[in-house]
Order: C-alpha cells, then structure tokens, then sequence
DNA sequence: CAGCCGTGGAC
DNA sequence: TGTCCAAGGCT
C-alpha cells in the first residue's frame, strides 16, 4: 500500500460520508460526553435498529450521569431488559458512579483514562473521546476490523493478537491528521462498515455504487472481499433443558432475582430448575415428566427451601408449555409448569417475590419471560372485558 | 485467553 | 428452518 493511500484515507473517507453517511441517528452530533457513552455501550454487539427506540427512552429516564448513578441497578436494569448482555446494564451504573465519584461527574477526555471505567475498553474509549473530546483516538469494532482486513487483505483470523496488534497499529496510521476530523471521521468509518463495505453484500460486489476505495482495496483486487476477514467457523451451540415453574395468585406471579453474573444476571424470572443437558436420553425423561409428581418438581426448582406447604396446595400444577430460546452460544428449552394458589405461598428466601403482573415494566425481565408473562396478562384482561 | 454474555434482523 | 452477524468487554 503506497504511503499516499494513506495521507488520503481518512479525507476521502469524510467525502465519502458527506454523500453517503447516515445521518441524523438521534445520538449522532452530540457532543455530550454522557450521551456519547450511552449511545456507545447500547450499541455495542446491537442492531441500530433496536437502539433507535431504545435509546431516547433510556435518556429520558437518566438523563444524565448524576441520575443514573443515583439510580437503584434494579431501575437501571428494567429499563435495560430486551437488549441483551446485562452485564452492560450493571456496568453502565458502575461506571456511572466512578464518573461522579472520581472525577466530579465529568467523563475524563483522555482515552486511556476512559478505558479504565467499568465497560469501557479500548474501542469504545476511543469512540467517546473522538465524539465528545475530538481527541486523536482509533476505534477498532468489527466495522474497522472488516474494512481494515480488506484494505489491507489480511489473511489470518481476526482472533490472533498479532493480528489485532497490526489492525490497532494501521488504525492509528489512518487517522486524520486534524482532531477537528475526528468526529465525523470515526462516524465515517462506522457508517462505511455498516453500509457499503458489509460482511455479506459489500457494494464492491455488483452493487449500484461504486467503491472509494476498489482501486486501493487488496481484497478487491485479489478478487477475495467476500473471503476476508477471515471467519471461524464456531461449535453448534450446546443445548439445555429446564422447568420453571409459573405460581399465579390473582394477578401475582412468583418471581426470583437471578445472580448477578451469570445469564440473565440480576434480572427477575421464574424459579426453575438445574439445566441439564439436552441428550436424547434427557429429552425423553423431560417429556415423560408430566408423569412426574408435583413435589419432585417443586423440590427440583426450589432448591433448599421447606416445600412441603408448596405441595399440598399445588396439587393442580400442570405442564402448559415449551419455550425454545436460542442464545449466542446455548439453545435453551423451557418447560414451563404452571399452578393457581388461593393465597400467596411465602418463602423466607428474599430472592423470591410475588409481583404484580401490572408492575411488570418495574421488573427487568428475561425477554422470552417477559413474552410469556404479558400473554398471561393479555389473556387475563381480555377475559375479565369479555 | 478462549469462553462467556442476549437479542433480533437479514438471508 | 438454520446460520451468520451486529458501534465489545470481562474474566
């Protein structure tokens, strides 16, 4: 790649984005660093598409770092619940604190101080310094990554550090020279990933228009853009079974905060079972098991507390349905066992709590629970109109 | 450091 | 339908 290519990279880049960017995402132009951050870690891993509604309701309900710190991570988490990996959630309220604790409510400009806040890491420091401070600072997602190994026909996978230590080193070596550039010039890079250069149907590849950058591009001109970067194929997801169990009185359902750190950390679902392995073998017992008793079942959810009460007045538990939920890396199937009680059963666990299914949107629940708990409500209510 | 952590859109 | 993918970071 000739040394000029380079000079000219990150200028043609923002001629690019003048024509062809997006433009008018409701975070783009802020340079509110709490906005910026906020827009930042929502996006991460997450389809603009879903941020697009999520994001102005999440500002509105913390408008800035001070609320959000303030906030219990009970409320931060409800508003959080659909969009996946929490763990972003709890770390938006830690990191919302170490702002207001170490440096007096101000996001710190320096990308290597952003990177020590609590689900901040390299790229996305980068991010909210060139948007909010127009600090000189490279971004390396899975857009730079596809467009840089493309430039620059980088062969080997993604994952080797080497790799990604070259990829850091050719981001820095593109950023314009004027920190003025940065912010629309990092928007320009996100956007070009996005929109043009895409893992499965760059423009390069019989699109309408035509490439900045196919005269420059290796990948293109080798012929290889739809080989690079180069992907790993991963292990088919290992599968699990679980019961939940589905306690109704009135309009309460039993609900169990999860452990923080674990899937779903620190949202509230129904208690269930130990998942085990989804074998042949275990599948069978699982469908077999609306033979089991109830106290088997409840003993099995409700691991070490008194079920003996439960059992008597759950004589009518009854299997209703299977939930498959499929994640990033485990496919899970639900059976859900649901029961009426005449009066709420009280558990000396504080995990457990009977809610509300009008007060649901205070609880960040699991989505697929979340589906299946608003069909109980629906029902409920269109049967009490009808 | 390889595995873990959600969800929904695109094809 | 299944598979891949998305503005990653943590442990």
């Amino acid at each position: 790649m000739s040394k000029s290519f380079h000079d000219q990279f990150a200028e043609r880049l923002i001629t690019w984005h003048k024509a062809e960017g997006r433009h008018g995402l409701p975070w783009q132009g802020k340079r509110d660093a709490y906005a910026v951050w906020v827009s930042e870690i929502m996006l991460q891993q997450t389809q603009v598409t879903t941020v697009l509604e999520r994001y102005p309701r999440f500002m509105k309900r913390f408008p800035n770092v001070k609320k959000l710190a303030a906030a219990n991570i009970d409320e931060v988490l409800a508003e959080w619940a659909g969009l996946g990996y929490y763990s972003r959630a709890r770390n938006l309220h830690a990191c919302a604190n170490q702002v207001v604790e170490d440096f007096d409510g101000h996001f710190p400009k320096d990308p290597l101080l952003l990177e020590q806040l609590k689900g901040i890491g390299r790229s996305t420091a980068g991010a909210i310094a060139a948007f909010a401070f127009e600090e000189r600072a490279p971004i390396l997602d899975a857009n730079v990554k596809r467009i840089l190994a493309r430039l620059f026909a980088i062969e080997q996978p993604l994952q080797e550090k080497a790799v990604t230590d070259e990829l850091w080193a050719i981001a820095e070596r593109l950023l314009p020279k004027s920190s003025q550039s940065m912010p629309t010039y990092t928007q320009a890079l996100m956007d070009f990933g996005a929109t043009w250069c895409t893992a499965r149907r760059p423009v390069c590849i019989g699109g309408q228009q035509k490439c900045p950058f196919e005269k420059n591009c290796q990948a293109n001109l080798s012929d290889q853009v739809l080989l690079l970067p180069k992907k790993i194929s991963k292990a088919k997801s290992p599968e699990f079974i679980c019961s939940m169990v589905l306690l109704r009185q009135g309009d309460f359902v039993l609900l169990q905060k999860r452990p923080p750190k674990a899937i779903w950390g620190g949202l509230w679902s129904l208690p269930e079972s130990d998942w085990i392995s989804r074998t042949p073998v275990n599948q069978k017992i699982s469908q077999n098991s609306s033979q089991v008793g109830a106290s088997d079942l409840l003993k099995t959810v409700f691991r070490g507390q008194d079920v003996r009460l439960l059992v008597k007045r759950c004589s009518s538990l009854s299997h209703q349905q299977e939930i498959k939920h499929v994640f990033t890396h485990r496919r899970l199937w639900m059976r859900i066992w649901e029961a009426k009680l005449q009066e709420q059963y009280c558990f000396s666990d504080p995990t457990y709590q009977w809610v509300d299914l009008h007060k649901l949107g205070q609880y960040g629940l699991p989505q697929p629970i979340k589906l299946l708990l608003q069909g109980l409500s629906l029902a409920r209510d269109v049967g009490t109109k009808s």
